[in-house]
DNA sequence: AATTTACGATACTAAAAAGTTTCGAAAATC
DNA sequence: GATTTTCGAAACTTTTTAGTATCGTAAATT
C-alpha cells in the first residue's frame, strides 16, 4: 500500500515539498493526541502545519490515510527490544518501555486508534499492520530464545502475548487503574510463574 | 444520577407511555449492534422504535444518556456469576459466559462503548459505573471465597481480573484472534498457575 | 367538560466537518 | 522564457446530524 513515494514524478514542475509532507504528519499527530481521532479535524491539522488543506488533499485520498502514515513514521519505529538474555529481565523491559509509551504523549493516540478502528475497517487493518502485528513478531522472537531454557517448551506465545499486553490495553482503554512500573513487574511475574520452566 | 423515574410526575395529564420507553431503549441498542456508536443517530432509534424524535428528547438530556441507559437495563444485567465451589470452574465459567456474551450481537455493544468513551467523558464514566466496577466487584467477591483454600493467601485480585479480562476485551477490540472456550481455558489455566496454592 | 401532559409526525434550525475548487505565486524542467 | 507542477490561502459546496419547535391527537385528572 505505497501512498506517496510512487507518485512523486522526478519530471518537471515544482517537486513536492517534503518538508510540508513532515510538517503534516507531525502536525496530524500533534492534533490526534490533544483531540482524540474524531475531533481531528483537516482544517486544524492543515492550520498546525501551517499548510493548506488542498496540499493535504493532493497526497492523501483522506484523512485517516495521513493518520495512518503519520504513525507508521513517527509512531512505529520508537520501540527497540530488550534482549537481555534473562527472560524476566526481558518482559519486564518491554512492558516498562511500552508503559512508558503510553504514559507519554503518544498515549492518547494509541487510545485514539483503537477508538477508530471500531468503525472504520480500513483504520483497524491499518493499526493490526503497522503496529500490532509487527510488534508481537518481534516480541515474540525475543522471547523465543529462551525457549528450553528458561521458558517451557509447550509455552503459548500468542497466549503470553496477550497476557502481557492485554491488561496494559485494557487499562489504557478502560481508564481504571494506572499504568505504573509495579504493576507492570507485577504482571510479569503472574505471567512468568506459568512459563518458567520448574 | 436518577435519569427518569423522578420525572414521571403522577399527578394529572396523560402518563408516560412506557411501552414506548422500552421500544426507545431496545431500539437504541439495535442500532448502537449495527451501526456502531458513532453512526447511531437519534432518527435511526426513533424510527426503529415507531417513536418520536421528540418523545425521546422529553426524557433523555442527549443520545448519549439513552444509550447508557439502555446498556443499564438491557446488558448490565444478563451476567450472572457461577460460584460451584471450584476455583478453576469458576474462572472458566466466568470467562465463557463472557465470550458467549461478546460473541453474540452485544459484543458490538461493548466495542461501541469503548470506542465512545475515549471522546467522551460522560460515557467512559457511566460504562465504568454501569458495567466495569459491578462485574469487578461480583468476580472478585466469588474468587475471595476461595482464599486461603485453592486461591493463595497473596494473590492480588485486582491484578487477577485485569489478567483474565484484559486479554478479551484486547481481543475484541483489535480484532487479532477469535475468542473461543480453548482460547479462553488455556488463558484461565494461565493466570491460575500463578494464584493456585502451592 | 375542561385541563394538563404525553404522544407521533414532521418541518425546521444550526453547526460542524469532509472534501473541492479557485487563485496567484513559487520552484522546478526544457 | 515558456511550461509544468506544487504551494498556501480562502471561499465554497455538500452532507450529516443534533437538537428544537409546531401541531393535531390521545390519555389521564379534577
Amino acid at each position: 500500500m505505497e501512498t506517496t513515494e510512487e507518485l512523486a514524478h522526478k519530471g518537471r514542475g515544482r517537486p513536492r515539498d517534503e518538508e510540508a509532507r513532515n510538517r503534516i504528519l507531525g502536525a496530524a499527530l500533534q492534533v490526534l493526541e490533544e483531540q482524540g481521532f474524531a475531533n481531528t479535524t483537516t482544517d486544524a491539522i492543515a492550520e498546525r502545519a501551517g499548510a493548506s488543506k488542498a496540499t493535504i488533499y493532493r497526497w492523501w485520498p483522506h484523512k485517516a490515510a495521513v493518520l495512518i502514515e503519520a504513525l507508521r513514521e513517527n509512531v512505529a519505529q520508537e520501540m527497540p527490544f530488550p534482549d537481555t538474555g534473562d527472560l524476566r529481565e526481558d518482559i519486564r523491559l518491554q512492558l516498562r518501555n511500552f508503559i512508558r509509551l503510553l504514559n507519554g504523549p503518544h498515549g492518547r493516540i494509541f487510545k485514539a486508534f483503537v477508538a477508530a478502528a471500531q468503525s472504520d475497517p480500513e483504520v483497524a487493518e491499518a493499526f493490526k499492520t503497522v503496529w500490532v502485528r509487527p510488534r508481537r513478531m518481534d516480541a515474540k522472537q525475543v522471547l523465543e530464545h529462551h525457549r528450553g531454557n528458561s521458558l517451557r517448551e509447550d509455552a503459548d506465545l500468542d497466549l503470553v502475548m496477550d497476557a502481557l499486553y492485554g491488561p496494559l490495553y485494557y487499562r489504557l482503554l478502560i481508564g481504571h487503574g494506572c499504568l505504573s512500573e509495579v504493576y507492570t513487574d507485577a504482571l510479569t511475574d503472574l505471567v512468568l510463574a506459568s512459563i518458567l520452566k520448574t
